[in-house]
DNA sequence: AGCACGCCGACT
DNA sequence: GTCGGCGTGCTC
């Protein structure tokens, strides 16, 4: 018998193995074989009879059973496929960790392929969304809760009382949760990304929290979205898919306006009012406006909190007199600077222009980021109200200063106040989703605060559409002008966007091997290609990227000409690196 | 002649 | 990703 493994590398191809009399493996387990005269752990993707002439032998199975069903290994091969990854690199990355050497587990029975008839998606919003779904899951027999961090996953396991399968335990205990999920002896199992193909006795229930969340796509192995793998597994599967988000990605709304998923609103929000703060020539020297600061008093004097959201620096270049920001002419995307080189540069396409003296707009010439940070904020605070406790880590003290996450954390209706200190931040981001990313810090701080508190946006744009839908509390609002802007600039969810990019240890190298995957993709119709443009300059190693928009069928178009590149990185003194669907 | 380094192919 | 072969070029 001869077992096809595969590795954490980054080849596409398997290596075959002769099976020694008496050794049993299955396909979804892993297995310590020898490679490059040393052994290393893969995981066997087919087992086959054949004559093993000249192959070398399997070592020893790590475990004692397939940990992967066929189906998971089917997505897998998919999800590599769609992000241009190796199979192994993306199998390895969704398993458990492995068990300590000469462990004797009990053996799981290894998962089965299960298939039943295919369930829309549901997009599950409103306020009663999490109580929603914990009376879900009291009925399910069997399901899988995926968080978009650690922190999320320790909050659902302590609520839904599960076992944890995510990087917060320890490898013990994600093992055993594993096994016992595969088992069916937990009902319910709460992970991160490591946990999406966690088999599951059917029918399953499948559910990814804050479905907008970037964090559900972030660096590295498995360079999918954890969305579009449950879309996957729930399609396959027969299980029911839960999507649940106050605020959901653009894409996912599209889609459950295209029928492809089913939308549920959990209950009307009561809803704060929503205020701005006119930021217009005062955050050079305070990052308060009057509206929050009289909010931060009003909330101290009525014996309630006040979290003021910090985003991250402002790298943007905007118009300090009347609020215009500079945006790229040909991919709307507002244009990050730097003061260093001098030049307004766009991270798609490769123009870039001096640094304007003056605002086209209003002939101004105050130009300049808005950057203030936690520290000197809270320092500001202090100095603004030396009576309250005012803290970046004690979610007691009086004002609290957090990045938006803390949003998240707190109980519902908590807040007397919040306060988001530079929207601008945030709309102005050099990327497609600044109004998405907008809309949900405004809807979660609406939400933090409950209908007693009030929000108050401090920015230059008090009628951005993604301000006036979210005091309007109206998701179509927001949306309908969200999918037109992306339909009209060719973005997603209406085109694929693909990020190939190269480090280089000198800016030459890397140029020049930019310039010929950028070449080499040049050829393939449907497609357009932007210019090379460096990133990072004056970085220790060199970055060049280029960006490629594309079909639905972007992944499969590319996997020919830009496979070369992937396959030998570190050759000609470069690192390539290609992100499907960056975030 | 002997050794250090880096490029490059190969890995079952 | 990681290893080792082997060529280049430097040093003793």
């Amino acid at each position: 018998m001869i077992a096809d493994v595969v590795f954490d590398i980054p080849l596409a191809r398997s290596f075959s193995y002769a099976l020694p009399d008496g050794m049993s493996v299955g396909v979804g387990q892993r297995v310590s074989a020898p490679l490059h005269g040393r052994a290393r752990v893969g995981m066997v993707v087919a087992v086959r009879e054949g004559e093993a002439v000249g192959l070398r032998a399997v070592e020893r199975p790590v475990e004692a059973a397939p940990i992967l069903s066929q189906a998971a290994l089917d997505i897998g091969r998919w999800a590599a496929e769609e992000s241009l990854s190796s199979l192994g690199s993306t199998l390895l990355s969704l398993v458990p960790p492995l068990p300590p050497a000469r462990a004797s587990e009990p053996i799981a029975p290894a998962p089965s392929l299960h298939a039943g008839p295919p369930i829309l998606p549901e997009l599950w919003t409103g306020v009663q969304r999490h109580a929603e779904l914990v009376n879900a899951l009291r009925e399910t027999r069997a399901a899988l809760v995926i968080a978009p961090d650690r922190d999320g996953a320790a909050r659902w396991a302590e609520r839904l009382e599960a076992a944890r399968l995510d990087s917060g335990e320890s490898p013990s205990a994600r093992r055993a949760a594993w096994l016992a999920a595969a088992r069916g002896r937990a009902r319910i199992v709460v992970g991160a990304r490591s946990a999406l193909l966690v088999p599951l006795p059917p029918p399953a229930t499948l559910v990814l929290l804050d479905e907008h969340d970037p964090a559900h796509k972030p660096p590295g192995a498995p360079r999918i979205h954890s969305r579009e793998l449950l879309v996957r597994r729930a399609a396959i599967e027969g299980s029911r898919l839960l999507l649940l988000s106050a605020t959901p990605s653009a894409e996912s709304w599209w889609r459950a306006d295209d029928h492809q998923y089913r939308r549920r609103a959990h209950g009307t929000d009561p809803w704060p009012e929503i205020a701005t703060g006119d930021t217009r020539g005062i955050l050079r020297n305070h990052p308060l406006t009057l509206p929050l600061t009289r909010a931060i008093e009003d909330t101290a004097r009525a014996g309630g909190k006040t979290a003021l959201i910090v985003t991250r620096r402002a790298a943007t270049l905007l118009c300090l007199e009347c609020g215009h920001v500079f945006r790229c002419p040909d991919c709307g995307v507002a244009l990050p600077y730097s003061r260093k080189e001098g030049l307004l540069r766009c991270p798609l396409c490769a123009r870039a222009e001096p640094l304007p003296e003056r605002c086209p707009g209003c002939g101004g010439h105050r130009l300049g980021p808005l950057g203030w940070d936690a520290e000197r904020i809270e320092a500001s605070v202090r100095r603004r109200f030396p009576k309250l406790t005012v803290s970046r880590t004690d979610p007691r003290s009086q004002v609290l200063i957090a990045p938006p996450g803390i949003l998240r954390a707190l109980p519902p209706a908590s807040l007397g106040a919040v306060g988001i200190v530079a929207l601008d931040s945030v709309l102005g981001a050099a990327d497609f989703r600044g109004g998405e990313r907008a809309f949900a810090l405004l809807w979660a701080a609406a939400e933090a605060t409950g209908p007693r508190g009030r929000v108050i946006a401090q920015t230059l744009h008090p009628q951005h559409y993604a301000i006036e839908a979210a005091q309007a509390q109206s998701r179509p609002a927001f949306y309908r002008q969200e999918i037109k802007l992306r339909a009209e600039l060719g973005y997603p969810p209406f085109r694929r966007l693909c990020a190939v990019s190269v480090r280089g240890k000198s800016e030459g190298e890397a140029r020049a091997l930019v310039a010929e995957c950028a070449h080499a993709v040049e050829g393939v119709p449907g497609l357009i290609v932007y210019p090379p443009a460096l990133r990072a300059p004056g970085a220790v190693l060199a970055r060049w990227q280029f960006v490629i928009k594309g079909p639905a069928e972007l992944p499969r178009l590319l996997a020919g000409p830009l496979g070369p590149f992937l396959e030998r990185r570190r050759r000609r003194a470069g690192m390539v690196e290609v992100e499907m669907d960056p975030i």
